[in-house]
DNA sequence: GGGCCAAGCGCC
DNA sequence: AAAGGGCGCTTGGCCC
């Protein structure tokens, strides 16, 4: 059979292929498929031979001047030889190309695609090229490239099918080939081109990474796996294991590792507590294991040891690895330490220097300076120094991108230095734990203000069972109803429509391109409303006054041409003058956010919004404030665009298309942010569920939740399409839902010891409305003579401004709000904004004082603290501008409150997951947001269940509550996320 | 076509 | 000069 692979190359612009073009089986149409079969059977007498690449490997390695390529023609033994060294080959190609087709081709550039670029990565066999096929290379731009294969020993057959390919392929899968022929050709996927090579960087750090090859054992046999998992069990039971896995069948970007993702090798370095290695035999101190060749059976022989609860492991990103292990069936237990974890713990900052990736960590001396005898390449290389290539270009310049084989393909063929790799990272995943262990052992816990031995103390009490909390987490995910998803999906994209049409309308009027404009574009929003505007902080850079802009070609399918072009170009330019602006993005031009639109067009109810008459309802404000309640008509409900565009009819058109514009704009940000990308099935998995990933990543503590974000979902009045509705609960369960009231101030209440906010929680009754009566005295006098009650009903109250002043006041301080944003947000002046704070902190003094004191840690000590003891760090404020120390402050004041809330949720969670009860009875943690838990179980048991949650986080230390203040818990049972708001 | 940035917006 | 903390994610626009 003689196969032929083709593969098309693009010679626009740049000769080469990218990313990930696949072999296609075919022939060329303008060659005569027999004469081909014919020739290449003639060629393929001469045979080129090369080293294997394991000479090839081991020359490099040990630095050894390569061969150059004539020598190594001479040097080829006259036997067969395994040809797979596509990594010489891409090192040395200009050796080898004046090598190999040296008698036939005088452009090297060609040799490198027909020869090098594709080959016989697997390929045991001689392989040769047609001298057409080369010819064919050079042929002039646009034209194809050929590259041909020969099977010799199924040459009988010049059979050139598909299936015949994709025969060879799963034969070549199941490792059955090699056995079965001696010669051979097998599809290769030739992602990197020859014009790519390693940079200096990457030879240099290949090297390093070679040499601690024979530090590692490896595993690619049960018999293997078995007297290492014996060891691991028996003598080195006592070891800490860092473990690390390699992946493949995963996007990590876009799906989750849980049912996504298998094991294709892992690594195991142990040592014990007083950083002894272990010694697998022959002093190598890393297991390494083979998944992919050796199997899953190999894999499965270490199930005992991931099961083993008593077996101390250490993860970098435990999540993760975790889940991808759990795909194969395999429950891990005894999670000891998450190094990722730990580093956030001793400096939750890193912003830079890779911040907590294990590459940045262990090769950043601050980190790993515990560490006694520190390797010299303890530190991890990215795959992408290692494996990366550049392309080069045709007059040999390096390029910018860089790209890397599947990590299957990096495994077969780059077999040693991927060992190394691999290994590397447990190795340093050891070494970073031990060095950030003996840190945190070196750091001071304080506890609410009593010493209580090290941090390290406290990631064993509280951040590695949280750790295993979110992973469990993870594993759950929460129920979405897609169909119920699909259909709000057409509600929403059919009110976009009408919106958009309306607006669109509006505009055209006035700029008539401006019908086929993206109304999405802040950009081309910003052209119509503000063009020629100069920009606020460089003086003399303005908007162009017009502006053209390429848009696709939706409706507008040509009519009369045949030109269907996907595009057409339309131009814009300013339709009004002088639009009062009141609001700037940081760089500097006006900005055209929904709050900044929503000024221009003023108060405009919803129902104006849609031609067709389908009022939402009259929850739905657009301008959010209550005590605006004039009528549409009249004009002083407009915003300021009803002046600039003349007033009249024409003012209130205008003010009527802009809030338009704002519907487009929130319902266009509820469909792309959550109505799609929540029926995406790369997201959700088995059973509809999704997983998202949980993280400790925060500045504060706080959990973040990524892929999807399942903590931004819209509530309340946001929620206009009831998105919440689709989080539900599986058949025959219910949902709790608990969150605590007003955690941030109950905590900056405790932690300040301020007396009147303590007071007006131990109180009771509505917090804000206290609030305001403590700052306005005839509120006072209102609830002397007892015309209110400080309780608080939507409808009902009669100091509502007031209320909401504190109210807001009430957040804003804990966050360092200063008088400046206060005026802006209230539209009144820094005066007047002043002399409210001032009425807030009059009967609030010691919060004052506590925020000046954090300020002063900040700058002492260039620490903050949270209530459990964890610490936020900062640059030394003397040291930076003042902007950033600006930043700073208030950071200092915001993190003890924010990052002690987060403290008290996780102990609640810790709480949740110890209660015994909760669990025989069957329910599970879900999600967190901040100051909210979601469970879910058996509906019957739901009342009993939330009362045993609203006990957990009322009493979230051990079954006590040391706080100065109670901790407030309201808590529904309901079907959906929605239900229970 | 991928990577990056600015802007915007969802949550607490 | 700017002047509220903490997140994740999308789009558009631009560059390579």
């Amino acid at each position: 059979m003689l196969l032929v692979y083709r593969q098309d190359y693009s010679h626009s612009s740049d000769m080469g292929v990218r990313g990930s073009g696949h072999f296609k089986v075919g022939f060329y149409a303008n060659f005569n498929v027999q004469n081909i079969a014919q020739e290449w059977v003639e060629e393929s007498k001469r045979l080129l031979y090369l080293r294997t690449i394991n000479n090839v490997k081991k020359n490099i390695y040990n630095g050894t001047t390569p061969l150059r390529a004539g020598n190594l023609h001479h040097e080829l033994p006259e036997d067969h030889r395994v040809l797979n060294n596509h990594y010489y080959l891409h090192d040395r190609r200009d050796h080898v190309s004046s090598m190999s087709i040296v008698n036939r081709c005088d452009s090297t550039e060609l040799v490198n695609h027909s020869m090098i670029n594709q080959p016989a990565r697997y390929v045991s066999a001689p392989v040769n090229v047609v001298n057409n096929s080369v010819k064919q290379l050079s042929a002039p731009s646009g034209s194809k490239v050929e590259t041909l294969w020969l099977d010799s020993s199924l040459a009988d057959n010049p059979l050139h099918t598909s299936e015949a390919a994709s025969e060879l392929d799963d034969k070549a899968h199941d490792g059955d080939y090699k056995r079965d022929c001696k010669i051979v050709a097998q599809k290769v996927i030739p992602s990197l081109p020859i014009t790519e090579s390693f940079s200096k960087e990457s030879e240099n750090a290949r090297k390093v990474l070679a040499g601690i090859y024979d530090k590692v054992m490896i595993v690619d046999n049960i018999e293997s796996a078995r007297s290492v998992v014996q060891l691991l069990r028996t003598k080195y039971k006592g070891f800490i294991h860092a473990c690390d896995t390699e992946v493949s069948n995963i996007n990590v970007k876009e799906e989750t590792p849980v049912g996504h993702g298998e094991v294709i090798c892992f690594s195991i370095s142990s040592a014990n507590s007083d950083s002894q290695a272990a010694d697998f035999g022959n002093g190598k101190t890393c297991i390494w294991v083979d998944v992919l060749n050796g199997g899953r059976d190999v894999l499965m022989e270490f199930a005992p040891f991931f099961e083993d609860p008593s077996i101390k492991k250490v993860w970098h990103n435990y999540s993760f690895d975790r889940h991808v292990i759990e795909n194969h069936g395999i429950k891990v237990a005894g999670f000891h330490a998450d190094t990722m974890h730990l580093a956030r713990l001793w400096d939750s900052s890193r912003k830079t220097d890779g911040g907590y990736s294990l590459e940045g960590l262990t090769n950043d001396h601050r980190v790993m300076d515990a560490v006694p005898e520190d390797l010299p390449n303890a530190g991890k290389t990215s795959m992408k120094t290692i494996f990366g290539r550049k392309k080069v270009r045709k007059n040999g310049s390096e390029g910018k991108n860089i790209s890397i084989e599947s990590v299957e393909k990096l495994q077969r063929e780059d077999r040693e230095l991927w060992i190394c790799y691999s290994s590397l990272d447990s190795m340093s995943t050891l070494k970073l734990y031990e060095s950030l262990k003996s840190k945190l052992q070196e750091k001071d816990w304080v506890f609410d203000g009593c010493p209580r031995g090290t941090m390290y103390d406290f990631y064993e009490e509280y951040w590695r069972p949280f750790g295993d909390i979110l992973v469990k987490m993870e594993t759950e995910g929460m129920l979405v109803d897609r169909t119920f998803l699909s259909e709000i999906e057409k509600t929403a994209v059919a009110e976009r429509e009408v919106a958009a049409e309306k607006f669109q309308k509006w505009a055209s009027k006035y700029c008539p391109d401006a019908k086929y404009m993206n109304v999405n574009s802040d950009t081309q929003i910003r052209q119509l409303l503000f063009a020629g505007i100069e920009n606020r902080h460089k003086s003399g850079e303005t908007w162009p006054q017009s502006r053209t802009f390429k848009v696709p070609n939706q409706e507008f399918v040509a009519t009369e041409d045949k030109k269907t072009s996907k595009c057409r170009t339309i131009k814009l330019y300013g339709i009004v003058d002088d639009l009062k602006i009141d609001m700037f993005t940081p760089s500097g031009w006006p900005s055209v956010s929904g709050d900044a639109l929503r000024s221009l067009a003023g108060k405009i109810p919803t129902e104006h919004i849609y031609s067709i008459d389908d009022n939402q309802g009259d929850d739905e404000g657009t301008g959010g404030s209550e005590d605006l309640k004039q009528d549409v008509d009249d004009k002083s409900s407009y915003g300021t665009a009803y002046e600039a565009f003349g007033g009249g009819k024409k003012g209130k058109e205008a003010c009527h298309a802009i809030a338009t514009l704002c519907e487009i704009c929130s319902i266009d940000s509820l469909i792309s942010n959550f109505i799609l990308p929540l029926q995406g099935d790369h997201i959700s998995c088995k059973e509809g569920r999704i997983h998202c990933s949980l993280n400790i990543n925060t500045e504060t503590g706080r959990l973040s939740a990524r892929t999807p974000n399942l903590q931004n979902q819209p509530a309340l009045e946001k929620d206009r399409y009831k998105i919440r509705q689709a989080f539900v609960a599986a058949p025959g369960n219910s949902l709790i839902v608990a969150d605590y009231g007003q955690l941030e101030l109950r905590i900056l209440a405790h932690l300040t010891n301020c007396k009147s906010m303590l007071d007006a929680f131990k109180a009771g009754g509505d917090f804000h409305s206290r609030t305001a009566m403590n700052m306005y005295q005839h509120i006072r006098d209102a609830v002397e003579e007892e015309r209110v009650l400080l309780e608080w009903h939507p409808h009902q109250d009669a100091f509502a401004a007031e209320r909401r002043k504190a109210k807001m006041l009430n957040f804003s301080i804990a966050y360092g709000k200063t008088a400046v944003g206060l005026s802006r947000d209230w539209k009144v002046s820094v005066k007047e904004a002043r002399h409210t704070l001032k009425l807030w902190y009059r009967d609030r003094k010691e919060v004052s004082a506590w925020q000046k004191r954090q300020k002063e840690l900040a700058h002492e000590k260039c620490e903050v603290y949270t209530l459990l003891g964890r610490s936020r760090r900062f640059p030394n404020p003397a040291h930076v501008r003042s902007s950033q120390r600006g930043h700073i402050e208030r950071a200092a004041i915001n993190a003890p409150v924010q990052g002690s809330a987060a403290d008290v949720a996780m102990c609640a969670m810790l709480e949740i997951e110890r209660n015994t009860r909760l669990k025989e009875l069957g329910w599970r943690l879900l999600l967190q947001v901040h100051d909210e838990v979601i469970l879910e179980g058996p509906e019957e048991s739901a009342d009993a269940a939330k009362a045993i949650v609203v006990e957990c986080m009322s009493k979230p230390f051990y079954g006590t509550n040391f706080l100065k203040v109670d901790l407030a818990v309201d808590a529904k049972c309901a079907k959906s996320w929605y239900a229970a708001k």
